[in-house]
DNA sequence: ACGCAGCGTCCTATCAATAGAACGATGCAA
DNA sequence: TTGCATCGTTCTATTGATAGGACGCTGCGT
């Protein structure tokens, strides 16, 4: 195979009129042009250039073979600024996978106010609670919602927020409130289809205490929006996010059942196949995730008048050297 | 400086659909591709490719990077073609420089023979006894003809012919005959001028004795065809070259002076810049001279009955590994 | 469910290209 | 005519890329 740098280095050399001003234009040492020169030369069984000690020219076919040389290095450039075109703005089509009802009570809202402030970025929004394959299915970015401790990925993950959790139910559906979690057992409860066919509460005390609840739902179902709909009639103690049910809450129609114990929060997080070659138009999205879902779980604090809990330690997101965390302040006042 | 071969790395893995059969196919190592391409990705800032263990695809980025790279390759690929078309077939335009006398009584009919056994090469000849600077004055080569013994030069030099040669005068000329060098001393002579300005004959007995005498010119000229004339009239005596006067010989209108001690023979050569690179047109139009030359010697060598002298010891040209010398059996009859 | 072939990536001893200096040649200015 | 600055080429100790193998992972066949 030829050495295309070759090609670079007889260009320069032409350009200069000699190796000695091609070497210092270029930051490349003469021995090595004069090296690579007359390789090519022997490559090509021709003489490009006819030269000894301060005596330099371009033969013919030397002339020729410099304009066919430039056409390559044209191409070469090309494609290089078409990288450095594709690069510069956040423009193009991002595939992104989102649980449904994380869509529905959080990332919906998000997405949509993104949009908003990229025009020339288009999502293409996969709704689905399966478990997607990133690389395979070609998405860009993956939202996951996982419960510590979560498994080791060759993918690369960004948390983006906390999922505080709620046991709820009807308002009068307990006959009398409980105060410890082993009086949960028997109790009817609704839950999310599990792979694992197994369902616990995992409990945690405002002093640290930890408990394990098993149960066996009365109603599986992989739509969320249905779990809250039948908590609403009645039907059974429940685990929901806090984002989806927080003015249910707030209205009294959904009561928390054993205040004094918390579910253990989740972690909303994207899973991406490598930061290197990260588009800018994902990382512009996943950035933009991160500060929307922190100024949202702030609103959520105040309005629950909940301290906000300390984060769950992840696989962690590097931060990028000399690239500050962006602020969307003018964002965040415009859509509340 | 990026590194144009990454390109080639790239479109032969993209089209291989995998770094081990890009391997196999281009006889690299997968190591190489593996890391010339991610050292590709780090320098553009973008994932041209995604893949895992048995997952393999290109990017949409990547897919119009490719179309680009193809596009590089394929001006390289017509740059090499260039010069293997321009290869092939001697072909193209020669420029030669020539002594004019040698023009006028050997060389012009060989370079008219050689014009029409090779019809796609021009000649531009230059008839000039000036040395020419054949790298400055962008010869491709220059013919001459020296005088042992020959001074070394950066050029390459190539033997076409011996040039013997005969002291003359018209018939008559000499009162009496005269039978060794010392006598030719005082005698009118004839001469070409000289650089040095110093003019002498030396002379060499069929023995191998060796003498040199001194003459002051009655006639100096750098053209040849003028000394002949002059001394066709009988204006002194003269060393001129065999092929030049064969025929004045042959006839009786010159006979030679003191036939017992013969000049030295000049060497007749063609000088060009390098062997590397040379184009095929000039080899072929080099080696051409030197076969007619041999030719053209054997004839003349036998009209005169004379032994061919042993031919001189100067600058090696270097046999060409594999290329026979070329003969023109058909050339050399037609011509007679 | 398990074993295996083959994938892409990483590691390191080896090899080849390079940087930098030395050399001989050349053109120009004094 | 001579000295000097700068040219292109060559040489070699050093540096960096590579070959080849090892490794962990994955998909497929049994």
């Amino acid at each position: 195979m030829q050495d295309l740098n070759d090609l670079y280095y007889f260009v320069q050399v032409v350009e200069h009129g000699g190796f000695a001003a091609a070497a210092r234009a270029t930051g490349t040492q003469k021995s090595r042009l004069s090296r690579r020169i007359a390789m090519l030369e022997d490559r090509l069984g021709v003489r490009l250039i006819q030269r000894s000690p301060r005596r330099f020219f371009v033969t013919d076919v030397g002339r020729e073979y410099y304009q066919r040389c430039v056409a390559v290095l044209i191409e070469a450039e090309a494609a290089d600024a078409f990288i450095a075109q594709h690069q510069g703005e956040p423009q193009g089509t991002i595939r992104v996978s989102c649980p449904t009802a994380l869509i529905s009570f959080q990332f919906g809202r998000l997405f949509a106010r993104f949009m908003t402030a990229h025009p020339k970025i288009s999502l293409q929004l996969e709704s689905t609670n399966r478990r997607v394959d990133v690389i395979a299915e070609g998405f860009d970015v993956s939202i996951r919602v996982r419960f510590p401790p979560l498994e080791r990925s060759e993918l690369v993950m960004r948390k983006l927020d906390d999922s505080p959790q709620y046991l709820v139910a009807k308002p009068g559906f307990l006959k009398e409130p409980i105060g410890e979690p082993a009086e949960l057992t028997g109790l009817p409860s609704l839950a999310w289809t599990s792979a694992t066919h197994t369902y616990e509460w995992r409990l945690e005390s405002a002093e640290g205490e930890q408990a394990v609840v098993r149960h066996e739902p009365r109603f599986l179902t992989d739509d969320m929006a249905a779990l809250r709909e039948a908590a609403l009639d009645g039907a059974g103690i429940v685990q929901l996010p806090t984002m989806m049910i927080w003015k249910d809450l707030a209205a009294g129609t959904l009561v928390p059942v054993l205040p004094q114990w918390r579910p253990a929060s989740g972690i909303v997080h994207a899973v991406f196949p490598s930061r290197r070659g990260l588009l800018p138009s994902v990382r512009t999205l996943i950035d933009f995730l991160a500060q929307e879902c922190a100024a949202d779980r702030l609103t959520v604090d105040e309005s629950l008048a909940w301290p906000a809990r300390p984060p769950h330690i992840m696989a962690e997101s590097i931060p990028r050297p000399g690239m500050p965390p962006r602020r969307r302040k003018d964002a965040l006042k415009t859509e509340r």
